[in-house]
This record gives structure tokens, C-alpha cells and sequence, in this order.
DNA sequence: GATGAATCGTTCATAGCTCGAATGATTCGG
DNA sequence: CCGAATCATTCGAGCTATGAACGATTCATC
């Protein structure tokens, strides 16, 4: 009758869902970076290379509102990305104030590749979970993401 | 007999847990931190006061090393908050080299708070989610934080 | 007991990331 | 045709967290 619920957790703020999606965000994330270190990019520059590849060429500003940054940070990271030779600025010719960002082919195997190892680095994180389990992570995730305000 | 995996998310590494873990964690964080701004803390320093708070009081090595943080931060943390009342800095008299963190009567109301508020925080997130979702997810989260490397 | 190595807390300088304001080019509305 | 608005860019600044030095204290070995 005490096991109604079996938290053995302790009952602080360290606790809570909120503050434990925090910690454990950035120690995932630096997982990833580290898994995509050898590659040239960060976390930044993959979730910049995603938004382009899955969806119409966008326009910087586009960009920066989806990612939840500000418009000067694309600037810096589609300029490093350039520089790999990942993607391509092209002046929108509809308007020619607008940069449209695109994937070169090297960009779409690097993107490839970053997926790959996101994907690898899930696998590792949710091993010790079942296959239901997992699914509810992952639906709870989708959820969570728009409760906290992401497009 | 398409829908076997009903996942309409794109398939980029946005969509993998590991990635989402880590832009959600980042957003709730911030949340969080507007939450408890008011009363002149951070998360970090939530951080630190729950981890004095529940157990024995610990060196502020002890503590650098639960916090998965440098010893030289907890140092200015630690400054803050006794600043603000809610800690205090005892000598070890089995080892002087040491200081005992305790929690002052205001930092026991301060971490309360806190709490409160990050349970409140918990409750908006998981509005959306059933009873039984949000167990799964929340044991989910402890086996990913053991995963990640925590304590 | 003495003495060199190790540990604890602290200070300081520094690096990394992100933002915000200012600028120039271009487009839109009246 | 002309002022307001939008886009990309540059530049400077702020904040966080780190790592290397330093004094105080303890430990281990002789």
C-alpha cells in the first residue's frame, strides 16, 4: 500500500520533470555534439542543416523563426556552413532582399550522416526502455515541444 | 497497413529524441527561469540548493561533482545565495579545508518555493499528456538521466 | 614528529555563445 | 515617387562556465 507510487525520487526541484528535462537536454546535447564533432558542426548548424533539408528553400528569417533564434546567429552559422561547401546562399529572384538557403550535395550526405548519428545516439539513451515505452517518450516529446512553444 | 508507425515527423535529426531533448530542455529551462526570477535565482541555483537540501551537507566539491559543474562555479553560486540568506557556509571541524552548505530556515522557505513552482511548471507541460503517459514519461526521464551520466 | 604531495576553496583571466542595435540594400504602399 | 518596412549583415556587449594559479590545510611516508 506504500508503493502506490514507487518514487524513490528525491522530492526537490531536481525532481521535477521540468527541472530534469534541463539537465538531462544538456547533457544529451553534448553527446551530440560530441558525435558530430569529427564532421565540422555543432548542434546549431545541424538543426539549421534539418530545417532546410526537410521542407521548401526558406529564407533566413524563416529559418531563424522556426529554430528560435535571432535572425544575426543564421547569419553566422549558414556562413560556416557555407564554408564546408554544405549549403548555398541563392538571392531569392522574387526578392532580391531575401537569401533562400539550400542544400548542396554535400550538405544533404552530411545532414544524412548527423541523422545517422542522432539516430545511434537515440538508440543508446532509450536502451534500457521497451519498445511502448519508447513510443510514449517519443509521443510525450512531440507534445512537450509545442507546450513549450516550438512551431 | 501504413500506418504501422503513424510518425509524421520529419525525419531529420529535429525529429530524433536526442535532438528534441536537448531544444525542449533549453525552452523549459528558460521557462523556468522566468518562473523564479523573482525571487533573485536561477536555475543553477535551484540546482544547488536542492542538492544541499536533500542529504547530508556536502563539501562544495561534493556538490561541483553532483551538479556535473566546475568547483570554481559552485564557489560563485554559493556566494549569491548566501547573500541572499539562504545558505551558510560552516567550517568542517573534522577537516577545515572544507565547507559544510547548509540551508538556512529562508533557504528551506527559498527551495519550497521553488519547488512549488517547478511542480506548477511540470503540471502546464503535461496538460496534455493522460496519467499513465506522464508516469511513463517521468520514469523514462530517470533512465535517461542515468544514461546521460548522472548521479 | 617533520616534510613533500595532495585536497579544498577561492580568485582571476579567458573562451564560447547568444543577443541587440546600427547599417545598407531592396521592396512595398499610398 | 517617396517614406516606411523588411532582409541580411556587421559589430559590440553580456552572460555562463571553464581552467589555471594560489594560499590554507590535511595526509602519507619516512
Amino acid at each position: 500500500m506504500n508503493d502506490v507510487k514507487p518514487s524513490q525520487e528525491p522530492d526537490g526541484p531536481t525532481g521535477t520533470l521540468a527541472f530534469r528535462l534541463g539537465t538531462v537536454g544538456t547533457l544529451v546535447t553534448a553527446r551530440f555534439a560530441a558525435a558530430v564533432e569529427d564532421l565540422g558542426v555543432k548542434p546549431k548548424h545541424v538543426g539549421l542543416l534539418s530545417v532546410i533539408g526537410s521542407g521548401a528553400p526558406a529564407s533566413q528569417q524563416d529559418v531563424a523563426r522556426t529554430m528560435g533564434v535571432v535572425p544575426s546567429l543564421v547569419v553566422t552559422l549558414a556562413d560556416q556552413l557555407e564554408e564546408l561547401g554544405a549549403i548555398e546562399r541563392v538571392r531569392d529572384p522574387d526578392d532580391r532582399r531575401r537569401h533562400r538557403l539550400g542544400l548542396t550535395p554535400e550538405g544533404h550526405t552530411l545532414l544524412a550522416e548527423c541523422t545517422a548519428r542522432a539516430r545511434a545516439l537515440d538508440e543508446e539513451l532509450t536502451a534500457g526502455l521497451s519498445t511502448a515505452e519508447r513510443d510514449t517518450l517519443s509521443r510525450a516529446m512531440g507534445v512537450l515541444a509545442r507546450e513549450a512553444g516550438l512551431p
